[in-house]
DNA sequence: ATGAAAGCGCTAACAG
DNA sequence: CTGTTAGCGCTTTCAT
């Protein structure tokens, strides 16, 4: 019933000492079965359901938990299948650990931005931060002092920290290349936010030198890495199916259309696909078009996306043993995984 | 720096009591403006960041977690888009009582099936059980024999357990008047799963007495209530457009087709109109369509759904609201949100 | 306004 | 194999 049981009272109640009482639980010592099974019975009749949590927690100095800090909103972390599906192998492999998750809302900004309370004050033994972690973040700064372990998925990360990525500046190549190879010569590109600004847009020169967040500079520079100058670089101001619409729509109704259009990931891409479908194009006929991510998108029936498939359930399972080796007291080191090109059918040559 | 640092060696350093340190970073109490600075300051310089989590659980005897359990698997439960709404105004609420949001997975089966031992062991104030709480859950059971308060969202609750929940019965039976209103009178019914066996296609009468999950029947019901005897009654083991879509091309291929059909979730309902797209059928012409929930699915354009639309972000926060109700010891209560059908492009007049 | 003392519930040495 | 003894780091009466 109520928590108030303690384990004192089951171990009067037993007649042995505390912690005869506690190695009753925990096992982790010598104990002779018959007193176990008197502990336990006197457990259940009493109805103690166990060692409170909070005590063990604090005499071991680990609170079992491990914190992970998604972007600003929930809502907009998670409507992004990507961020899901690495979350799910992340709890797993956090569950078998026996640990677990505390989700924590943590804003980037840099500057006099509110931080999360949480962020500094809640009880976690390693702290998993998930998305575009800059240098310059308060929560990280915040983690930092606190002298919590610090797990970081594709950022950047100071030394100390460990850092679990995937080759997507490769795997931008292999696209780059694969449209080349196609005859494509005007292409161009949706990309991920630059920065948290908001913005949205063809990217001027002046712009394309303010890339804060990686994972957008780093596939950019992907495909530059195959020989492609894009004619447009179109800013997103996040990875979602309506903006990457917008973008196809404005690039794809200009004078000088591309005949192809690579965007940073497939939620993007589907967008784009949309808008060509809109606007009567034929894919791959009038425009190839390719994404990043390698999502399963059975909506965008008949057809198939060209993308770069990356092992998103891997990925979470990779940071879950980060912070396993972490918390073993092992040095932080960087993981980075591979991707593979997966040709759909959204990427044919280009038209004549 | 290291978290050796304690409050003790503040006090030291500062020349003050413990105690008096302590009232330093809480502010409960009377303190000296210049002790209080004379602590801070002390504080700076051994880098401490305040006061260790742990110790102020163990004595408070408050964990400031809610711990949110979950389906059988993040992935599929974060698949929902309704999940992530309700998750994160569930979120936003919590955050703003200053409690963490610690994610647990459940799996829901009763029998031998094992438990996550989190769910028994993570330290938690409240708990709130996010989906399809069946009054035998082992979740459940094994909560209340830890004497943790509960919040039951769209289940069934046992005494003492707070409820949320929408009214989804009367929103069922608005869709029914309004496809009655319209002409139908052959119309089926897509629906959520009935139990968690993961069974697929039409519930014979013997399936339709075993409808374990709330959800399911009350929206069943509710058709009924306006009078519709669905020709089909076809059930999917979970709320997805790939489902959805199967259930549209069993549905729609068959020779007496329905001139409606009713979704129990939009994601469902927008594959059926997947399929009638497929089947080259004319939506509402040959077929209307409704679904439930009213998601924003810029996917479908043109089209937009008939739906009935539920208030997820304040479902989220109601649920926020019924954690800090029970925290303050207040009396569980059951809170029933109202609906409203929104008329889209995808519902009209019956074929003649 | 400050300090002393008493635990919150548990685990881990160390004796026996 | 079991009991005794110390705390983990903090907050909170209760004196002063």
């Amino acid at each position: 019933m109520s928590a108030r049981t303690t384990l004192a009272d089951v171990a009067a109640a037993a007649g042995v000492s505390v912690s005869t009482a506690s190695l009753a639980f925990s096992g982790a010592g010598p104990i002779s079965p018959a007193t176990r099974t008197k502990v336990l019975e006197a457990a259940g009749t009493l109805g103690y359901q166990g060692p409170n949590p909070l005590g063990r927690q604090l005499r071991s100095g680990r609170a079992g938990i491990v914190g992970v800090v998604v972007g600003d909103s929930l809502r907009r972390s998670f409507r992004d299948p990507v961020s899901i599906q690495v979350l799910d192998g992340l709890a797993t492999s956090i569950e078998s650990l026996g640990l677990g998750l505390l989700l924590v809302r943590g804003s980037d900004e840099p500057g006099a931005e509110e931080l999360n309370p949480l962020v500094a004050t809640a009880a976690m033994d390693v702290a998993v931060l998930l998305w575009g972690a800059t240098t310059d973040s308060p929560v990280l700064a915040a983690l930092r002092a606190r002298g919590v372990p610090i797990v970081v998925v594709e950022g950047r990360v100071g030394e100390g920290d460990a850092l679990i990525r995937i080759q997507d500046r490769t795997g931008m190549r292999l696209i780059g290349e694969h449209l080349l190879a196609l005859g494509h010569r005007r292409i161009a590109t949706v990309t991920l936010p630059f920065d948290r600004d908001g913005r949205e847009g063809p990217a001027d020169p002046a712009r394309l030198t303010h890339m804060r967040y990686e994972i957008a500079r780093r596939r950019l520079a992907g495909l530059r890495d195959a020989g492609v100058e894009p004619t447009v670089v179109y800013e997103t101001p996040a990875s979602l199916v309506e903006l990457g619409t917008a973008a196809g729509r404005a690039l794809l109704s200009s004078p000088d259309r591309p005949t192809a259009i690579v965007a940073q990931s497939d939620l993007l891409a589907s967008g784009v696909l949309l808008a060509a479908r809109e606007l009567g194009l034929s894919v791959p006929g009038d425009v190839s078009i390719a994404g990043f991510d390698g999502l399963d998108l059975p909506w965008l029936h008949p057809d198939v996306l060209t993308s770069v498939h990356q092992p998103l359930q891997t990925k979470g399972e990779l940071i879950g043993r980060a912070v396993a080796d972490l918390l073993a007291g092992k040095k932080p080191r960087t993981r980075t995984l591979d991707v593979s090109l997966v040709v759909g059918t959204t990427t044919g040559p280009a038209p004549v």
